[in-house]
RNA sequence: GGUUCGGUAGCUCAGCUGGAUAGAGCAACUGCCUUCUAAGCAGUAGGUCAUUGGUUCGAAUCCAAUCCGAAUCACCA
């Protein structure tokens, strides 16, 4: 149990004792005490004045008097300041707890409840190499995953590949028409990008197909239906669909070549699935569950024959769940596809990390997945984040201002290398010790600066300015690491005496000086910082978290030698503090995604 | 037009289940490397928390209205 909810059992029970009166702990709020006052956490008052008809300073007087008399090996003191009780925290809670933690490499993490969640991220077109929007897309993703593995929830990590459909024959429409038989190895291009470019040379042909048409009289919709390039694809469409084995061949090779270039991006991203679900394998799920809906009057058929379910009693509009011509849509598929995937695993929630873009059609298909009553339904959970600009505005591809994934990661790894050079603090590093360097560092720092922002929030990416090295970022918290670790390698000698009887507080305990505290206060807080990124499904909480114990410690390496304190015992306490200090660090930025160094 | 989300320092963002004098980072300015890594630390300056009203001991936080911005409302996926 953490310090605050130890307060809040002890308050409540306090309260009931003296007042004969019963409060939850959940009840009672509890916060950090600010700097300006003494004590370590405060009880706020206000909330039982009228239930129990005491002025706060009464209240707080009773209270305080009663917690740290009966509960001495908590509270030491306690003030009240206008209705906030200010409690000073017993030291040798701090230090039991470094004691009995700084030696732990799990801290932090949750046991298992065995409580399954599925998160489902990145969701590629193979007709597109990775971008900017992807990289937030699978940075949320992977971390959210394993923020509630380290909650204690088993947790499989799924894609869905958008491998079909009308935009996929568009490459492969422009490859058969310009490609002359090129290859990714005859071209020397990676796979993503050569198929991507042939998207691009798809839409080129076709808007001078369009201006020619409109230059003979058509209008808009009609040039753009009768366009040759245009028709040839939609023929295509329906021989992929009907199975012609040439088209087939085609898809499956250039399909190849994407998945190859893919690997090599996730892999560089770190990016991993436990189970890769393909659109061409389950667009057709879901049409007996239309057969079902149907039956169960969720659904209804309109004159033409196609079908529908009404929404506007939950404030939507009437959806489209099969065409007349009796084929499904996209929401059908994601129905079928859910459907699949609860029977596959039962996990008790399903996380969708899709952009904010998809709300809709996310509330959508939840709404119907709960009136089909599928058994996973009431764990859809989307988790929407917001779209990622440049400072000139959105992303388009038809204006070339998309971030390429690849291009990006290169060239953070390009600054890091730079900045490395020019501090020459690893100049002793072998050559493949430094790549990994430059690329731990670029990549942290992009992470990071794609993780530190609550995910809802669009946010803009400024390539010139955005990607700092100092502050708020990745690389300050993996320097941080690294500096303790230098400072542990050097005290390597009194190893056995940490690991061993350990510090003996004997009633020195009140000389903890205030920023070792506060370094020890803070690592406490790192379970309850998981728990409640788990809860919120928000990777940025542990982000800012990081951040602040790395500021924390920063200030206390600042003003107190480590190496050379005051005395054996405080050298020895110093160590524990910045061994867990490290430890949580590591733990914390592992859950992220992001490696710490040894030395940088 | 309907729905949803957002508006906090020059910039990028925390804080939002109501709590003490609204916090960080960047940028600007001052100091600190002959003792553990200066990718650091200490400090200065910078705010009408979009606007107006309401709820109450107390509002950046809750409610209502207004203004601004975004997403979405396809027999596309």
């Amino acid at each position: 149990m953490s310090v605050i909810d130890e307060i809040k059992v002890a308050a409540a029970k306090a309260i009931y004792d003296l007042f004969e009166t019963t409060v939850e702990p959940t009840q009672i709020l509890v916060n950090a005490t600010k700097q300006e006052f003494e004590g370590d956490y405060t009880v706020v008052l206000f909330a039982f004045v009228k239930q129990l008809k005491k002025s706060p300073d009464e209240l707080g007087q009773a209270l305080g008097e009663f917690l740290v008399k009966n509960n001495h090996q908590l509270f030491t003191d306690f003030n009240v300041i206008k209705g906030f009780l200010n409690l000073s925290i017993n030291h040798t809670i701090w230090i039991d707890f470094l004691q009995n933690q700084f030696n732990n490499p799990s801290y932090g993490m949750a046991t298992p409840s065995g409580k399954k969640v599925m998160v489902e991220y990145s969701s590629p077109n193979t007709n597109k190499p990775l971008h900017l929007g992807h990289l937030r897309n699978n940075f949320l993703g992977w971390s959210t995953a394993e923020i509630l593995k380290a909650s204690g929830k088993e947790v499989m990590k799924t894609c869905i590949v958008n491998d079909r459909g009308i935009h996929i024959c568009k490459s492969m429409i422009a490859w058969q028409l310009f490609g002359n038989d090129a290859t990714p190895e005859s071209t020397h291009t990676k796979g993503d990008h050569f198929v991507g470019d042939y998207y691009v040379k798809f839409n080129d042909e076709l808007k001078k197909q369009i201006e020619v048409l409109i230059a003979a009289g058509k209008t808009k919709e009609i040039a753009e239906k009768e366009a040759p390039i245009m028709q040839a694809t939609q023929q295509m469409l329906l021989d992929w669909e009907a199975g012609k084995p040439a088209v087939i061949e085609l898809w499956k090779t250039m399909n190849t070549w994407v998945y190859s270039g893919f690997d090599v991006t996730y892999k560089s991203i770190g990016s991993d699935f436990d189970k890769v679900y393909y659109e061409s394998n389950t667009y057709l799920l879901g049409k007996d569950l239309v057969e079902k809906g149907l039956a169960k009057n969720v659904f209804y058929k309109k004159d033409d024959g196609s079908v529908w379910i009404d929404l506007t009693g939950e404030g939507l509009d009437e959806k489209i769940v099969q065409r007349r011509d009796g084929t499904a849509v996209y929401i059908t598929q994601d129905i079928g596809l859910a459907e699949q995937r609860y029977n596959e695993y039962q996990a008790e929630e399903s996380i969708y990390v899709i952009g904010d873009e998809q709300n809709y059609h996310m509330k959508v298909l939840k709404l119907i997945c709960q009136k089909l009553a599928l058994p996973g339904a009431h764990g859809i959970y989307h988790l929407s984040y917001g779209m990622v600009e440049l400072p000139t505005g959105k992303m388009k591809s038809r204006e070339g201002t998309v971030v390429d994934a690849d291009d990006l990661v290169a060239e953070m790894i390009a600054i890091s290398k730079q900045k490395t050079e020019e501090l020459g603090k690893v100049k002793d590093f072998t050559e493949a010790e430094l790549n990994n360097l430059y690329k731990v560092i670029g990549l942290g720092a992009l992470k990071f600066f794609l993780l530190r922002v609550d995910p809802k929030k669009k946010m803009i990416f400024n390539p010139e300015e955005s990607i700092d090295f100092h502050g708020f970022t990745g690389p300050f918290i993996q320097y941080t690491h690294a500096r303790i670790k230098s400072i542990l390698r050097k005290a390597e000698g009194v190893g056995q005496k940490l690991e061993g009887e350990g510090l003996k507080v004997e009633g020195k305990a009140s000389d903890l000086l205030k920023l070792e505290k506060e370094v020890i206060k803070h690592i406490e807080l790192f379970p309850a910082t998981i728990a409640e990124a788990a809860q919120e499904h928000d990777p940025s909480k542990v982000a800012i978290y990081v951040f602040n114990l790395s500021q924390l410690f920063n200030s206390f390496y600042a003003q107190h030698s480590i190496g050379n304190a005051e005395s054996e015992e405080k050298k020895i306490l110093r160590l524990q503090i910045a061994t867990l200090s490290a430890q949580v660090l590591k733990t914390g930025m592992s859950i992220l995604g992001i490696e710490v160094p040894e030395r940088m």
